[in-house]
DNA sequence: CATCCAAGCGCG
DNA sequence: AAAGCGCGCTTGGATG
């Protein structure tokens, strides 16, 4: 067991072709135990901007938990000091169970998030090219693509305004309502109820000038080598505990470039999606036995229709999801009574995370990660809303830790290691994205039914580790392919 | 000149 | 159609 802080050490070692078991990430525990009053703000540093974050010279601030291998006796003293404070307040904790699952796994996802961009996604930059040229088509002489310039000229054709400016949008809805089209902004959904001719090409035109910005030849070139995407993670950077990125925007690949992301020859892809997680979460946390024994089953949208709470699986899905934001209007509004019949334990637990938020208290997820104070200027309600979501989201976010903990040591298991410290990273199965409640993981073909039980057991392990005995399950839909873009829901 | 914000849209 | 949660990234335009 190391400790250390994942970010500054993990990638010089897996340049070396060193992975290591498991870790303690001072940072990141430091972080959840600060949120909690457990710590003192002055007992941590001050935090480093990730995207600036230089990894520490010379593994300056690696050493061992139990014997001093390396270091600058400075810096060892401090971090053993800081250590001794994350160990001794977690010994203080009076339920300290959770919070120690809660420490693991944090820190175990710092190291898969470490191998993730070391390992890289597969990215074919000629599939890439290919979908560029049929999407965009090729680059005119201005350097624009021909087809977005073609959508660009349909547009003002149809505003009869051969110098509309459509890249800014104050400008666009000024020409639109030049063009007598009575509109407030320029939103898709706003637009959407125009009939006019423009609505057509200009979705287009955004559409691909979207593709052009975000995932276009610029972005290829900036992330994009040796035929791997390579996006910097950020473990814990949202909130509620989720992942952040910092540049790269893996977080928002578009689904029309996935088809880019390609196995090695000899190699698949297997990609895994938590099914329906957050209501499943919410169903195993608050202990409703109703909604647990739905949660139980694969489509639980439908099992809410099959009991008669719903009319039909859209409105289970609308009904819920309006459930866990706070929604107070139409649609998942009128369903949230029969909701609230049904399923009084579940309902209860997110409306008193509501309130709790709306006077100012903290809230915890399942593991113990605490919500932050409302910023100052935040009006309570929109403040309970977000507590409400985070209990929920915020285990979802756990889950997903501990799934993904426990993968990353199963995976080197399949090849006979006893963790993944003995299991090469690029020539075994490993993982090599990871998008909230999905994973995929680059494998040679002959694993990769294997890997699927693999990922499959673990989803259920997660929930046993977190919930205990649920009846909730926590199936995972799973394809092996060649190309992310093949799989289903892509 | 750098930096910040809003709008819009990609993802869950 | 959004609504109701959490993000990152790009651009243009305003502000320092």
């Amino acid at each position: 067991m190391w400790a250390w802080v994942t970010r500054d050490i993990a990638p010089g070692l897996l340049d070396r072709g060193v992975r290591v078991a498991r870790c303690h990430d001072l940072d990141l525990v430091g972080r959840i135990l600060v949120g909690r009053g457990m710590l003192a703000p002055g007992d941590e540093p001050e935090p480093v901007t990730p995207a600036h974050a230089n990894p520490a010279p010379g593994g300056a601030a690696l050493f061992d938990a139990d014997e001093v291998e390396h270091g600058e006796a400075d810096d060892h003293d401090r971090l053993v000091a800081r250590l001794d404070r994350q160990l001794a307040a977690l010994d203080r904790a009076r339920d300290g169970g959770a919070l120690r699952v809660l420490v693991r796994a944090e820190s175990a996802g710092a190291l898969c998030a470490a191998e993730m961009r070391h390992a890289g996604l597969p990215f074919s930059v000629d599939r890439h090219e290919e979908v560029l040229l049929d999407v965009l088509g090729p680059r005119g002489p201005g350097g624009r693509p021909v087809h977005l310039e073609e959508a660009g000229a349909l547009v003002r054709a149809a505003l009869g305004d051969p110098r509309a400016s459509l890249d800014s949008p104050r400008e666009l809805v000024r020409a639109l309502r030049r063009a007598g089209l009575d509109v407030e902004t320029s939103s898709k959904w706003e637009l959407w109820g125009v009939d006019h001719p423009v609505v057509e090409p200009l979705m287009r035109y955004r559409h691909l000038y979207r593709l052009l910005t975000a995932n276009g030849w610029a972005w290829r070139a900036d992330w994009v080598h040796d035929g791997r995407f390579r996006p910097e993670y950020v473990p814990g950077g949202v909130v509620t505990g989720r992942w952040a990125t910092s540049g790269g925007g893996a977080l928002q690949l578009p689904r029309e470039i996935r088809s880019a992301a390609v196995a090695d020859p000899g190699w698949k892809l297997v990609v895994a999606d938590a099914a329906q997680l957050e209501p499943r979460i919410l169903a195993a946390m608050s202990g409703d036995v109703g909604m647990a024994r739905a949660g139980a089953e694969r489509d639980m949208y439908l099992a809410f229709v099959e009991r008669g709470v719903v009319p039909d699986r859209d409105s289970a899905k609308v009904a819920l999801l309006g459930a866990m934001y706070g929604s107070t209007t139409g649609r998942s509004a009128t369903l949230l009574p029969s909701l609230e019949r049904a399923f009084p334990r579940a309902m209860a637990t997110v409306a008193h995370a509501a309130r709790q938020g709306e006077r100012g208290e903290q809230v915890a997820t399942w593991l113990g990660r605490t919500s932050p104070d409302a910023a100052p200027g935040v009006r309570p309600r929109d403040h309970g809303r977000f507590t409400r979501n985070f209990i929920v989201q915020g285990t979802a976010a756990e889950w997903a830790l501990v799934w993904l903990a426990g993968l990353r040591f199963a995976l080197a298991r399949l090849t006979g290691a006893a963790s993944p410290a003995g299991a090469p990273l690029e020539s075994t199965p490993h993982l090599c994205y990871f998008l909230h409640d999905e994973v995929v993981v680059h494998t040679p073909e002959r694993l990769a039914e294997r890997v699927s039980d693999t990922i499959r057991q673990e989803a259920e392990r997660a929930g046993r580790l977190l919930f205990g005995n649920t009846p909730v399950s926590f199936p995972v839909s799973i394809a092996i392919v060649d190309d992310y873009g093949a799989a289903k829901g892509s």
